[in-house]
DNA sequence: CAATCGACGCAGCAATCGACGCAACCTCAG
DNA sequence: CTGAGGTTGCGTCGATTGCTGCGTCGATTG
C-alpha cells in the first residue's frame, strides 16, 4: 500500500466534501498535496489526507475553519521526511494568507512559518477550545448564537458522520447533563436542520441521521436500578412521529434516578389505554408535535380513564387551546416539564 | 478442467476484450498469469481467469478501472466458483470494432457475470420460522420453539417492562454475540408480536417498546474508533419504515471491528444519493420489508450513481425479482449478509 | 507460419484545473 | 432591528490533464 495517492474527487467523496471546497481549501488555506505544481492534479498523500481529517475534526469541534487549517497545516509530519522538500523555484507552492479574496501574496520563505492571520499569532498548544469565528456558508446549517459544541454537531451531520456527532452528543451530556445538552446542543442543531428542510427539501438524511445519534445517546443515560418501577408513562399521540423530547426527557429523569416507561411513537389510543390499565402510572405525558384531530379524543379518553392517573400532561407545540380539558398540565419545554414531574416521583 | 492454462488470445475472447488489452491490463495494474517470465507467451489459470471476470464485472458496472482492477488483485482465491457460463464459441460478439464508440458499453448480455447474486448458497442458518407451536394461552407471544430467552423477553415486552427487556437482551448480546441474539432472541419474539398483532390488532404498544429496546441494546454495541471512516452505507428504501435489521447487521459489523453508516427509515431517492455522492461507499446495502413501486427506481438510481459502490446489496423481503438489476446482490437473512459485507471491508 | 510479445501511439472521455460568483452565515456598528 | 463587511462552502464554466482501451509494428516464440 505504499505510494496510493488519491484524486481529488476521491478524497473529496472519503471525506465528504465538495471537490471545490479541497480547491478552496488548498489555495485559501495553503492546505493541500504536499507536492502540486499548479496546473496538474492534485495528488493527496496518506499525510496529506490526515491533514484534511485534521482540519474536519477541529471544524467539526467548532473551531472556525481558518483557524482549524492553521492547525492542521502543522499536523505532525511522519518521521522519515527531511528538510521540508520544497525547491525554492516553485513558483507559488503554498499560497497562505486568508484575507483578500483575490489578494494572493506568494510571500516568500513561507515554508513552516505560517501563523495563522486569526487572533492569537499562534499560541502552540493543543488548546482544543479556541472560540469560533463565523461560520461557513454554503451547505451550513442556520444556528444563530450557540455554544461551540453545537456547531461542530452541525458539521458532523452535514458530513453525515455519525460516530463524531455521538462523541460530541455524549460528551455534551456527560460534562453539562442532559437537560442543558439538549436545550443548548441538540435542540439547536435538530430545529436549525429542520428550518433547512423546510426551506431545500433536502438534507432528509441529515436529519435522520441526527435524531438517531440523539436517541442512542440519551438512551445511554444509565436508568435508574430495576429495582423501582416506573410511575410515569411517556407517550406520542397517535399520528405523532417525533419522540426525541420525550426520549429527552426521559434520559433527564433518569439523571435524577426517576425511572420511565416509554411507549414509541404512534401510540393509538386503545394502546395507550391499555398500557396505562396494565401499569397504573402516577403521570402520563402525552407528545404531539403538530396538531391533530384526533389529538382532543386521545386526551379525553386517558383523562376519563377508569383509574386516571394523577398528573395528566400535554406536551408539545401539537395542543391547542380547544384540546384540553380542565385539570391537564400543558408542557412546552424540558425544564418546566422536570420540575412538575420531579414532584410527582416522590 | 483443471489446469487448463488458456493463452492470451483465448482468455480474450472469452472475455470479449481485445488482446492488447490483457497485455495492458497486466503491465499497468498488475493484472495477469500469476507466473509469468517476461518475453514468454502467457498461461492463464483458471484463478487469473477468475480475476479477469471480477475485473471485467466491475467496470462494466461503472467502477474506474484502475480501483476495479486493484479489488480484482486481491480477489481470494474462491474455492467453490460456479464456471463460468459461457459456450467457448462466442466468435461474433467480440466487439472489436475500430474506433467508434469505445470506452465504455451498456453491454446487455454482459456474459461473464457469476457472483452477482452472491447470497446463493445461503439460507443458512437465519430462517427466522418462529413457527407457531402450542400456544401458551393468556397474553402471550406464539413463539414456538425457542430459547428460554426469548421467552422471557416476551413476557418482559406483554409488561411493558423495558428495563427487564433491556437487560435480556444485552446479555444475550454479550454471552452470544449480535448474531444469535438476533436469531434467535430478538427476531422470533418481534415476529410473534407481528403475528398477534395481524391477527388482533393490538399490542402496537408492546411493538413500539420492544422495537425501541432492541434498538438501544443494539446501538449500545461498541463501536470501531472513529479513525477509521466507514465505507459501507446502510439505508432504508423510500417509505420504509422499519430499520431494526438494519441495525443488527450494523451492529454484528461493529462486532467484527467493520465501520458502517446507518441512514435512517424513509430515505428518499434524492437523499441516498446525496450520500452516495458525497461519502463514497464501498457498499451500499438498502433495505425493504414490504414490496413498494418505488423500490426499483431507488435501486436503479444507485446503480446508474456516477460512483457506483463496489457492491450494492437488496435486503430485506420487500424486493422482488423484476426490481432488481444486474449485478445487485439480494439479501435475506443476517450471516449471508455478514459473509459478503466481511468481503468488502478489506 | 500463426500467435504473442513488448513498445509505442492515439483518440475519446471523465476528472480536474483555475477563476469566478453566489448565497448563507456571522459579527459589529449604528 | 438593520445594514455593511468579512468568511466560507460550493456550483458553474471553459480549458487542460491524464486515464483507458486498442491498433500497429518489428521481434520472438512454439
Amino acid at each position: 500500500m505504499a505510494d496510493e495517492a488519491l484524486s481529488a474527487g476521491a478524497v473529496a467523496r472519503r471525506l465528504g466534501v465538495a471537490v471545490t471546497t479541497l480547491r478552496t481549501w488548498h489555495q485559501r488555506y495553503g492546505l493541500g498535496p504536499s507536492r502540486h505544481v499548479p496546473g496538474q492534479h492534485r495528488r493527496y498523500t496518506a499525510q496529506d489526507l490526515n491533514r484534511l481529517e485534521v482540519m474536519l475534526r477541529l471544524t467539526s469541534q467548532g473551531v472556525a475553519p481558518a483557524e482549524a487549517a492553521a492547525w492542521a497545516r502543522r499536523t505532525p509530519v511522519p518521521a522519515v521526511v527531511s528538510a521540508p522538500v520544497l525547491p525554492p523555484d516553485v513558483p507559488s507552492p503554498t499560497p497562505i494568507l486568508g484575507s483578500g479574496a483575490s489578494g494572493r501574496a506568494p510571500m516568500p520563505g513561507d515554508g513552516p512559518d505560517i501563523s495563522s492571520r486569526a487572533p492569537g499569532p499562534d499560541f502552540s498548544g493543543p488548546a482544543p477550545v479556541p472560540g469560533h469565528g463565523p461560520d461557513g456558508g454554503g451547505l451550513a446549517i442556520p444556528l444563530g448564537p450557540v455554544v461551540p459544541a453545537a456547531r461542530g454537531l452541525a458539521r458532523a451531520a452535514m458530513r453525515l458522520d455519525a460516530a463524531l456527532m455521538r462523541d460530541i452528543l455524549a460528551a455534551a451530556v456527560v460534562e453539562t447533563g442532559v437537560v442543558t445538552a439538549w436545550n443548548e446542543v441538540a435542540l439547536p442543531v435538530l430545529t436549525g436542520i429542520g428550518e433547512r428542510y423546510e426551506a431545500t427539501r433536502r438534507f432528509v438524511e441529515v436529519e435522520h441521521l441526527l435524531s438517531r445519534c440523539v436517541t442512542e445517546v440519551l438512551s445511554a443515560v444509565p436508568r435508574p436500578p430495576t429495582a423501582t418501577t416506573p410511575r410515569i408513562l411517556l407517550a406520542a399521540a397517535d399520528e405523532e412521529q417525533h419522540i426525541l423530547p420525550l426520549e429527552a426527557l426521559a434520559a433527564a429523569l433518569a439523571e435524577e434516578g426517576i425511572p420511565t416507561r416509554l411507549l414509541g411513537a404512534r401510540v393509538p389510543p386503545q394502546a395507550l389505554e391499555d398500557a396505562i390499565s396494565r401499569t397504573g402510572p402516577t403521570a402520563v405525558v402525552l407528545w404531539s408535535s403538530i396538531p391533530h384531530p384526533s389529538n382532543a379524543t386521545q386526551l379525553a379518553r386517558v383523562a376519563t380513564h377508569p383509574h386516571p392517573p394523577l398528573l395528566l400532561a400535554a406536551a408539545g407545540p401539537g395542543w391547542q387551546q380547544p384540546d384540553i380539558p380542565e385539570g391537564v398540565a400543558r408542557l412546552t419545554a424540558l425544564i418546566p416539564a422536570l420540575n412538575l414531574l420531579r414532584t410527582v416521583a416522590a
